[in-house]
RNA sequence: GGCGCUAUCGUCUAACGGUUAGGACAGAGCCCUCUCAAGGCUUAAAUAGGGGUUCGAUUCCCCUUAGCGCUACCA
């Protein structure tokens, strides 16, 4: 049974590499019948704000992919102590009282890494215990077994085989002095109780594995399945961070940009992950039955932006392929909330609304261009522009629009067909270019020069509206 | 500094020893056309450098270089 856990820490909002990692999770979850678990990682009271759990859950939201169990590290920090002082008791760790300030100080980079206070590591059972009772603060830290030579080793899903000599790794903390538990020991001691399978988190957490297979070991647990995935990274090649990418690096931020979540999380899966047979477009279905960790490359993936175009442009891309194929019943009320945002409601019934949709979609990147590009389709208020008003202002054009504007008055169909028929006519009589007339009657129409099929447009807007926008031309 | 990971067009990637190194986005051009998209076609664009192994290396090994990560009582 495959269980895997997403664990955010709420110290910010969700992150782009966040919400991949979840995706990730979330395909191989549902790919293999397996349960998701959301964890929150809160051991960090400090830097825990309410603010960002919510910008969390946004985010998630946002995604629309749900998950099975949640959890948070803060409601079970019993669990978490038990098993420190389970590790402490069979000698797998020990009390350590150097002050935490004195051992900063301690620390010279230059001359390689800190491993431990050896007195500390030394000390025997009963004088730590004594310290202990005497009230004296201190930190449980995990005994790496270094008297001996050894490697420590683990599978990665995608990296492959891992080892690192235990020499190389410091005596971790697993329990503050303040009591609580440490990342490595929160997250190792909730992935034995939840019995998760499958921890498939970032690459930044490969050199963390080897602790944590440590920390496995000590508790007797086998160790569960790890797939470590390649970072995304800013275009110089440095991590995404908010201070200095900017809101590029947020999921809200796609979402405010009018990005569907398909399209989004169809972007993100092509970041690092590829189904190797040239496919690009694809659904949630598609891509969970294509998920793999075969499929998952180890190199870190850029993501393209920049000040002018702060998305990257093949995730437009995607966007606009999705926006023009998924349903358009699924797809209208996304338009509707957008379009209600901006203070519009579509003109006549569901059915019609549709109809403007399917029309307008097809050269439509992003749900923001609806309420935008789009306005003319569902508000008289729209701005001229000034290329339309060239077309507006050709010689005869606005007489011609208001005799075409009688003759559809008069007529009793109002159909593509009807309409160029009439369209077409007109133009032979006043021996002008049919062209003319069409972008002329765009142009009056929606206040550009460019868009749909101008008979189209004539049905998307509407008999009452045509004439009165052509009389007002 | 130590340890680890990585290295194919500008970007995302395919090619698990033999290909004219493929696709996509972005760029350029053409076609289509009532405009703009879409779509179709064409074009430019890459194996970081050096050594091995092999009949043959993008692919396997080593070195160099570069980037990234970890090196906290952060996660």
């Amino acid at each position: 049974m495959v269980r895997a856990r997403f664990a955010p820490s709420p110290t910010g909002y969700l992150h782009i590499g966040s919400a991949r990692t979840f995706i990730f999770n979330w395909l191989y979850v549902r790919r293999q019948k397996g349960t998701m678990v959301l964890r929150i990682d809160d051991t960090d009271v400090e830097r825990n704000t309410e603010a960002s759990l919510n910008s969390i859950y946004e985010g998630l939201e946002w995604l629309n992919l749900g998950w099975d169990e949640f959890y948070r590290q803060s409601d079970r920090l019993d669990l978490h102590r038990q098993l420190a002082y389970r590790l402490l008791e069979e000698g797998h760790a020990y009390r350590d009282f150097t002050p935490a300030q004195a051992e900063l100080e301690d620390r010279k980079p230059s001359d390689g890494p800190w491993l431990c206070h050896p007195e500390m590591r030394a000390l025997s059972r009963e004088e730590s215990s004594r310290r202990a009772q005497a009230g004296e603060p201190f930190v449980i830290r995990y005994r790496v077994p270094r008297d001996t030579p050894r490697e420590v080793k683990f599978q990665d899903l995608v990296y492959g085989a891992q080892t690192k000599s235990a020499a190389d790794i410091e005596d971790f903390a697993l329990l503050r002095s303040n009591g609580m538990p440490t990342y490595h020991l929160a997250s190792c001691a909730d992935d034995i109780d939840l019995k998760i399978s499958h921890i498939i988190r970032g690459q930044d957490h490969i050199s963390n594995t080897y602790k944590h297979v440590l920390i496995f070991e000590g508790a007797g647990t086998p160790a569960p399945q790890f797939a470590h995935l390649p970072l995304l990274v800013a275009p110089d090649g440095a991590k995404l961070s908010k201070r200095k990418h900017g809101p590029v690096v947020s999921v809200t931020t796609y979402r405010d940009n009018g990005f569907l979540a398909i399209g989004y999380i169809n972007f993100l899966c092509l970041l690092g992950w590829s189904p190797k047979d040239n496919r690009e477009q694809m659904t949630i279905e598609e891509l969970t039955a294509a998920f793999s960790f075969e499929g998952v490359n180890r190199s870190n993936a850029v993501i393209n932006f920049s000040e002018e175009d702060p998305i990257d442009p093949k995730a437009l891309w995607l966007n606009s392929q999705h926006l023009r194929t998924i349903a358009v019943e699924t797809l209208t009320p996304q338009v509707r909330a957008t379009l209600a945002k901006f203070g519009l409601t579509p003109y006549g019934d569901e059915e019609h609304f549709a109809h403007v949709v399917e029309v307008t979609r097809a050269r439509f990147t992003t749900l923001l261009d609806f309420p935008t590009k789009g306005r003319a389709y569902f508000a008289d208020d729209f701005e001229m522009e000034p290329k339309a008003l060239e077309k507006l202002e050709a010689p005869g054009a606005r007489e011609m629009l208001r005799e075409l504007a009688g003759r559809i008055a008069a007529n009793l169909e109002f159909t593509e067909a009807s309409v160029e028929a009439e369209l077409r006519k007109l133009a032979v009589e006043k021996g002008v270019k049919a062209g003319v007339l069409i972008n002329a009657s765009r142009a009056a129409l929606t206040g550009q020069s460019v868009g749909p099929s101008a008979f189209a447009v004539f049905l998307c807007v509407g008999r009452e509206r045509v004439i009165a926008r052509f009389g007002k031309a």
